[in-house]
DNA sequence: CCAATCCCTACTATTTTACTTGGGTATCGT
DNA sequence: ACGATACCCAAGTAAAATAGTAGGGATTGG
């Protein structure tokens, strides 16, 4: 029950993104200095995110990345399924799949990934990076 | 958020395990035709349990496997943590981890793995082998 | 022009997964 | 006693996934 350092990565530059939302974009170097990981790593990553159309990029000099909608819209379930794939424990829990385990009668089992399945999509798709933003402020004000 | 057929076979043999609670010890063989899987390989799994505690064994013909406690006193969850390892979706929300992340002041995405991690911990303690049987039996009559 | 950026493809080392192989040991029924 | 039925144990291994690296090309602001 892990997820890879795709999703972490990603969800952690996403929310860096979400930080400077409207303040333009936001270099690789910035967002790659701030984890201390790989640009070259991340730039792939976040290819991944812009294919997917979360994130828009500007180039050139003075370039970089912005989020492509409102961090409110963005919610962290969207990022990792972009990176991680679908959300499911087991392969016939996920939605995609048509041909649904034909031994269902051996398959007991299944309620059980379903319900996992259920609470995981229910916190990813129920958290926006704007709620993230929020918390983070929030944290701060504390340290005071 | 996979999680590995090692988590799958086990909890579908320990369900079958269950199910045959109180009816002598179910030779490795039984378990595995019915899912149709290697045999030694879930030998292997079920040698992980049994050192775990969950599962003990009687060795000689008409030996096999028996559960070590009734299946209402035995979670999913704790059959997942054995095969699995902690539940934990990253490293820095698990509970044995003494070193807490050092960098948390750019780990505000920790509180979303936390949150995570619960949901699924809590979904996969509140479910017994016993109440899977529970279930199966329903599902059985209502095919009637 | 040129430095700062993003864009793209391919390669690679390491780790994990999902087994397989090949034995050994205990017990029951006869 | 003995052989069939089981569990017990340690290694080996092929394939896939992970976590990057490497190297170059295309844009754009100053």
């Amino acid at each position: 029950m892990k997820i890879s350092t795709k999703g972490h990565y990603g969800v952690q530059a996403m929310f860096e993104l979400a930080r400077h939302y409207g303040m333009g974009p936001v270099p690789l170097k910035t967002i790659a200095g701030r984890q201390e990981i790989s640009e070259h790593y991340l730039e792939q990553l976040i290819a991944g995110l812009r294919k997917a159309g979360l994130v828009s990029s500007v180039r050139g000099a003075q370039g970089g990345y912005i989020l492509a909608r409102d961090p409110a819209d963005i919610k962290v379930g969207d990022i990792v399924r972009v990176l991680e794939g679908p959300i499911a424990p087991v392969e016939c829990v996920n939605d995609n799949e048509t041909e649904h385990c034909l031994r269902s009668e051996f398959c007991i089992t299944r309620g059980v990934w379903e319900k996992v399945k259920d609470s995981i999509e229910d916190v990813l798709d129920s958290i926006s990076l704007a709620d993230m933003c929020k918390e983070a402020e929030k944290e701060m004000k504390e340290c005071e």
